[in-house]
DNA sequence: CGGTTTTGACCAGCGC
DNA sequence: GCGCTGGTCAAAACCG
């Protein structure tokens, strides 16, 4: 079996400039196809680096429509993994056919999903659903912090995982954008976060400086390594979890979240140094722009 | 005291 | 119709 590697900080720094890849961004499901086709983005993945293993995908579900014949279509897109920390490179380079494996399982829940829902909608044509978007981020904490203030109304066990699904709601008066968050069954390093609807309103901490903007894919700033080499108490890992919010947050704007004067900022409670300032930090850094699809 | 989390109950959709 | 499952509700507990 072909040895893989984590992402070292070359592979970090080199993620923004990928190769372009050819697979269709846009998939019909009029034609029911199975969401495990969308497996082939991942292998096709294989075949360039072994560090896009460390990318999560992004399952696009455009919102069930009541009217029926409109075709629909699913978009994924490929955004920043937090990659693995320095120490935990061992997560990544032993879990990517983990994560593969996740992928095929996330997947496929995901096309049953949504087999059930077109089977709803030849039926029933019952009432539309907010479009989803779902994240698979490599984390440690459950609940990602993306900015905006969720209110936990429920938990309920997930067939067949240990783990279970929390579900959240956005706190803002009159929005009703909601969450779930659940760990992956055979991965738990990783969480799956779906997004349902879209913010009536700004982010409520985005007013920090744009100087502080942590978008790009690029290692720590020379300063960060060299008080990560220096001192013991700088945690490196934080750097790339906020990296990776980051990320989550531009691709949030990406996909149509609210995004203006997104300039946002995780380093409150991280004095040390400031990560690079890059003007461009969207997901269009990682992901070919030819891979987006306008709304 | 107000906001959030927890957790059991409830409901709807679906398969058998 | 029944059971299973996902999703939501709401009261109680918790917390700053």
């Amino acid at each position: 079996m072909m040895e893989k590697k984590g992402l070292n900080m070359e592979d970090y720094a080199n993620i923004g400039s990928f190769p372009s890849y050819s697979f269709p961004s846009v998939f019909d499901l009029s034609e029911e196809r199975s969401f495990m086709e969308l497996l082939g983005v991942q292998q096709n993945m294989n075949n360039y680096s072994d560090s896009l293993l460390d990318l999560p995908v992004v399952v696009k579900e455009p919102p069930l429509e009541s009217d029926g014949n409109g075709k629909e279509y699913s978009e994924v897109l490929n955004s920043q993994q937090q990659p693995a920390t320095p120490n935990s490179s061992s997560i990544s380079s032993a879990s990517s056919e983990a994560i593969n494996d996740e992928h095929n399982k996330t997947v496929d829940q995901t096309n049953n999903q949504l087999n059930k829902q077109l089977k709803a909608k030849k039926t029933n044509q019952k009432k539309p659903r907010e479009a989803r978007i779902a994240f698979m981020t490599k984390s440690e904490v459950d609940h990602l912090e993306d900015g905006y203030r969720w209110r936990k109304y429920g938990q309920k066990a997930v067939k067949n995982s240990p783990f279970p699904r929390s579900y959240y709601r956005c706190t803002s008066v009159s929005c009703n954008v909601k969450k779930h968050v659940e760990r992956s069954l055979s991965d738990p390093t990783i969480v799956v976060t779906t997004y349902e609807g879209k913010h009536t309103h700004p982010n409520p901490i985005m007013s920090r400086s744009s100087a502080v903007r942590a978008g790009s894919l690029l290692p720590p700033p020379a300063e960060c390594t060299t008080n990560f080499a220096s001192d013991q108490n700088y945690d490196i890992s934080q750097y790339y979890n906020q990296q990776r919010q980051q990320v989550l947050f531009n691709t949030l704007s990406s996909l149509g979240f609210p995004s203006k004067n997104m300039n946002a900022t995780f380093s409150q409670d991280r004095p040390l140094c400031n990560p690079r300032v890059q003007d461009n930090g969207l997901l269009q850094d990682v992901v070919p722009s030819h891979m987006f699809k306008e709304e």
